[in-house]
DNA sequence: TTCAATACTTACCGTATGGTAGGTTGTCAA
DNA sequence: TTGACAACCTACCATACGGTAAGTATTGAA
């Protein structure tokens, strides 16, 4: 089939690139993956930048709509934030590849500010806000400490994302399955205790 | 002078391999950011390889000096982590190139498992946890739920740290500082707030 | 004054990379 | 049966990379 191979690059691509950033990786490397030449890849992409900015532009695009998924699971402001918070804990079957490739991004794109990765996380952003904002606690709180502590949720939760091969290699296996373990819970209080804490203003 | 050159070659490799990563950073390109040619830098360190461990090594030292200096503030357990916490936001004069060279590192080693970053890691983060084991009410905590807390504060700090471009380019430079002003102070609710919540065993 | 070491330089090399040019093959509509 | 297009391929190229080899200039101790 046609776009079959085109979604199986764009996989392959997402997994390397999130493996070892975009310089890291070589077209030649993506396509033989495949089994396939990189003329091949060039031939669906038309060039290594334009093929990294779709498999972007598709995670932005799977990050908004786990947004819209978790939005029709309560009326409470308070446990749709926490639902959407914590499904951002491992979001997709494919692992933490997204999280890692959105996190190099996060790193990589202060030389490409014009780059696709910038817009397409505004909207994530500022939906987390909206949310966070639209619990009563929280009313009142000037957006850019609404911000402040919804983006520090958001850090603790993907910088763990991330940390799994580190963490596994310096405490082992078994360490790190018990800290795996630990960890949802941990998450779930922290998120409790930020949102109850409520904004600056109300302490 | 012979080691001043030397120095810079580490300063100047920090700040880039910061901003490019490892693979998107060439010898010339440091070498000529001092007005040398990369065989100046090859003389001193040998290779790319070697500089760039000797870089990561200087900065996880530089992360341990910070946990003595912060560990003569008080003897209240509680009030030395939170003290070692907040100082590692921005914790050099040199911003967030080293956190932004450890999160790398964090992404990348998966591959070089056996390099340095990751054994050099590790006892700063056996320190954080042995800090907050101090605390009374995490006493009795296995060490796999302390872990997940501090690291989970860990990331609300560097996941932030390293985001300064990206977050200045999406909403623009005002915003930004009114975010980066209301971010401190947040992040001193999170960890009290965390810390006071104490292990879920205690719940 | 000599010698050796340090701190560089130019010249060069093998390899890998992204991309171009120009095929070949299969499919499918007219 | 033809013609066009998609989906590849091999061959090739210019560039950039990390690293080696072999110098040169400076300095400071014997």
């Amino acid at each position: 089939m046609a776009s079959d191979t085109r979604e199986q690059f764009l996989d392959t691509a997402e997994l390397l690139f999130s493996e070892r950033g975009f310089y890291g990786v070589s077209i030649a490397a993506i396509a033989s993956e495949l089994d396939l030449t990189k003329q091949a890849l060039l031939h669906h992409f038309g060039s290594k930048e334009k093929l990294y900015g779709e498999v972007l532009k598709r995670i932005s695009q799977q990050f908004v709509s786990l947004e819209s998924d978790s939005a029709s699971q309560s009326n409470d402001p308070e446990i749709r934030l926490k639902t959407y918070l914590i499904s951002l804990h491992t979001p997709f079957e494919r692992g933490a590849a997204p999280t890692r490739l959105l996190m190099r991004e996060l790193l990589d794109n202060k030389r490409r500010a014009d780059s696709a990765g910038t817009w397409y996380l505004k909207p994530f952003l500022e939906r987390l806000v909206d949310m966070i904002i639209a619990i009563p606690r929280w009313q009142n709180a000037p957006r850019a400490e609404a911000f402040a502590a919804i983006y520090q949720l958001l850090g603790a939760i993907n910088y763990y994302s991330i940390s799994q091969p580190t963490l596994t290699g310096i405490f082992g296996a078994d360490a790190y399955s018990e800290i795996d373990q630990a960890f949802p819970t941990q998450l779930e209080r922290l998120i409790d205790v930020a949102v109850a804490a409520g904004p600056k203003s109300t302490a």
